[in-house]
DNA sequence: ATGACTGTTCAAAAAATATTGAACAGTCGG
DNA sequence: CCGACTGTTCAATATTTTTTGAACAGTCAT
């Protein structure tokens, strides 16, 4: 992800051409590239998103290769990431014979999706992880035991309440 | 932030060097490797962090370099975003003539840093954008005018939805 | 004032990540 | 079976982000 170390005056991605974009489908396309920066997706997963999110009707990859101006090697990927993510479906009124697609707008959905594949994986491996530093906590000095004991308490104490309040948290997130 | 778009055999960061650290120290430090990659901060933050949490005692910048070989500019801006994001603060005992870093574990404390600094000035980005493209959707043609209006509805009650939840998720992160 | 030490900054180098484009596999209609 | 069309894969390339290292500024003891 960006991390912004730098100065103050933080440099907007200075808004590349997006050729065959109305001004209102550009606005919600630059919208969700800037969400996809903030939970760390690739800018492109964020245009394909947004162009679908705000299309009327559903759209095939070449349809999103063409108004975005990106690659198709771009486009399947990005799209296979949504679609594995839930973020987007197969058109409903899907006649023709190339497959179109449509967003999936459930906030729930979306975030469901995110957290599954995104972030449920590393916190595994975090866990893994923690065992074995309780493992190595137990044989270290005397000297540093109580505060060794202390932190890897509190990580456990961490890891309970992240199990707990994710949860939650999609549940906040509602219908 | 790493995505995986890639095959399954998602590859791991295969274990760098970290010489002078303890078995515990390495494990720790890989811990919080691993956790700033879960929200998108450089790994050599995630060492710094995971070496001062798990110290039993205040590092200066210089025992920083030194233990996991990193340079000094890595060091100081690492620091200096960990001081920002309050996630490290002045040793409490400091009686050397230079300064020593001790790692802040509250975990709302920790939260509220990095929404306040990351996540924060992103969203308030994107309100302006949603502004913008509320404009904008008024002036569509009657065709879409219905399926617009229901996504900016729609982006609205997200906003609406993250501005009450974000407040309570550092609520429920407790003391 | 000088020299040793601590820490910051920033341009250049390295590393990590995303995007492209061309090769390929599959499908459909004729 | 052929050729046109749709979509996937992946090595090469481009871009972005992080790290390094050297120059610099400040402090302090002598």
């Amino acid at each position: 992800m960006a991390l912004h170390l730098e100065a103050r005056p933080s440099r907007l991605p200075s808004a590349p051409p997006l050729a065959g974009l109305s001004p209102l489908e550009t606005e919600a396309v630059e919208l969700f590239v800037g969400l996809a920066q903030v939970v760390g997706l690739p800018k492109s997963i964020g245009q394909i998103y947004g162009l679908l999110y705000i299309s009327a009707t559903p759209l095939s990859l070449d349809d999103i290769t063409r108004r975005l101006d990106i690659s198709k090697g771009s486009a399947s990927q990005g799209l296979k990431f949504l679609r594995t993510t839930g973020a987007v479906r197969l058109g409903d009124e899907n006649g023709s014979r190339c497959d179109r697609y449509q967003a999936e707008t459930g906030l729930r959905t979306l975030a469901t999706g995110f957290l599954k594949e995104q972030i449920e994986p590393r916190l595994s491996n975090g866990s893994d992880r923690l065992a074995r530093l309780k493992r190595l906590a137990e044989m270290v000095p005397a000297e540093q035991r109580e505060h060794v004991g202390q932190r890897v308490k509190q990580l456990e104490s961490w890891h309970g309440r992240a199990a707990t309040v994710l949860p939650l948290l999609i549940r906040l997130l509602g219908k």
